[in-house]
DNA sequence: GATGAATGAGCATTCATTCAT
DNA sequence: TATGAATGAATGCTCATTCAT
């Protein structure tokens, strides 16, 4: 009986870590962090608590790697490339995009909602994201200082939170918040 | 010889609800509802926990007084009068006082924020909120048709959200996020 | 406003604590003496907790009155008077009784029957209801003595267990158990 | 290398299942079911009141366990066949087990007998034993049958009655009940 | 790598009792 | 006499985490 070899382990580790993930997304966001057991992530995940442990440190950890990976999703489906410039085209795409995305995955963008307002769960998650996001959020502002704006990052953060402010309502109502005027009129005031 | 008359127990009854109701909000909005405990919220009203079962039901029945006590706070410092038509200087007034306030009672509006987002507790929120809250969404979606808007219900549910979005960012980031920027472009592009 | 008078009080008091009694003898038997609550005895009664520390000193000392209540009762509604001689007749009319009592009142006596098998409320209860019971139970030896058994001590507990039996059998099951055929049996087995 | 195997968890847990019953039956028959708590019964079984958890969904779940395995012992040490026909002999045999048979484990009798006439709990236990006790009922209600009696089914159940009674007073009486003399009157008057 | 038995601190809630009025 | 606000210990139960195997 040879061992598994150490690559074959990292391929098991990997998968592991995505199966557990995937369980804690969505217990997660059913039952919010806290409410959600140890127990029931295990379950969903098919594997014994005790495992969990071997993957992640804590309950904690497991939600700080879930938060990464909403943040790397997320970047990709926009398909973030901070060395290019915004041209009107690609904005209007990030707007659509973000319209629409997340109502693909409610679940993540969900529960990454939930956390934002966490006092005690928002500084965990907001010390993981805010490096990530700087330069995206410099593209932006980038984009407006070419538009002419007097503040750029004034701009770009009025931006984000309008953004923001529908995605939240798209998600909270998706079959009737009317997402598709709101793209329109994001893209004729900020285009 | 004679026990507190009813009135002065309604006295200390009201006193009592209130002390509670504050040492919940602020618990409450820095710890989560889910992780707070009704220890924890008794010992910051310098009561025994057992008193607050004398005052609520539960601590579901907390967290249900606070949010009816948050709307009616809200409907106040808006100073909503759901009979009267809205006028450009009243929807002026309307987006000032949305921005600042929240500014004033940070508490109050983060637990509002973090609720909404935790699924089991948004349906108790919502069902307290919704039947208050419709008329005053009728109100400035008549506004909007007044503006010549073609659908003036999705128009109303846009500008929500949007609001929605900056009180959210004003209230996360308070010392950089641009609220005077935001309201002048909530007012230029809305009113 | 001239006070009570003593006597007047004393009205008072009694009927206040008949009150009380009757409330708690209906809330422990619904609830059992362990899971029922002051505060429901007290609702029940129509007065305050506090007052009723006024009349009782504790929960245990409402029951304790309780089964002395009970032990009068019984005592009365047998006609018991320790100083007659049974007869034949006189012994019928004790089965009778005992069998067809219970069910007028099925609350007092339930309560009493769970009372005896707690061991913890079962010393208190024996310590009430033994001094009073001997005279009554001697009685009846003395009649088992007339018939001439050998033993007729033995015989007359043999005779309270089977009683008991029945009674306990016609309260669990008022509607099916056959309490005539019993009495019936009992008449023909003891008199 | 490899956990437990799944046979030595199957051993650990009856073990330890047993354990728990076991330290209940003595807690919940010293104090009675409802004044009993999980913490005394953890305690008497040397486990931790987490670990109770692991074993019986609710302290309820405990008494329902406890209350199967009682019947079953009851119908083990009277060795009922319910295929058979019981003879005189037979039926000698069931008074004479009935009634010494308690006094060898008194716990388990009292804690079965305290819980009869506890409301809230009889309906629980009843639902347990009915259906078993069916057919141990039929069969002696034909052997009174056999024995000619107008009503068999009334008859065998005044002398179930009977036995109860007598049970009763052995458990709480055991010193001086005269347990001899009831067996030898149960035996002339039935069989 | 993998299990699940085991722990102990913590939770929401209840309740007998006290006491200022 | 009468009230009910107030207490604090106890209750049934949960759960993140540990650890022997």
């Amino acid at each position: 009986m040879s061992p598994r070899t150490t690559a074959q382990n990292e391929i098991i580790r990997e998968e592991r870590k995505a199966q557990i993930l995937d369980a804690a997304l969505h217990v997660f966001a059913e039952e919010g962090y806290h409410s959600a057991s140890v127990s029931k992530v295990a379950k969903r995940a098919e594997i014994s608590k005790g495992l969990m442990y071997n993957y992640f440190q804590s309950k904690e950890e497991v939600l700080r790697a879930l938060v990464v990976d909403l943040f790397e999703y997320a970047m990709n489906v926009l398909k973030v490339d901070v060395n290019e410039t915004i041209t009107d085209e690609r904005f209007k795409e990030i707007i659509e995009l973000s319209i629409f995305i997340p109502l693909e995955e409610p679940q993540r963008w969900k529960l990454y909602m939930s956390l934002v307002f966490q006092q005690d769960v928002a500084e965990l998650l907001m010390a993981e994201m805010l490096p990530r996001m700087g330069p995206f959020m410099k593209q932006m502002a980038d984009y407006f200082e070419g538009k002419g704006y007097d503040d750029p990052m004034a701009m770009m953060r009025v931006f984000s939170a309008t953004l923001d402010g529908i995605q939240m309502h798209c998600l909270l109502d998706p079959t009737n918040f009317p997402a598709e005027t709101a793209k329109e009129y994001l893209i004729k005031q900020f285009v």
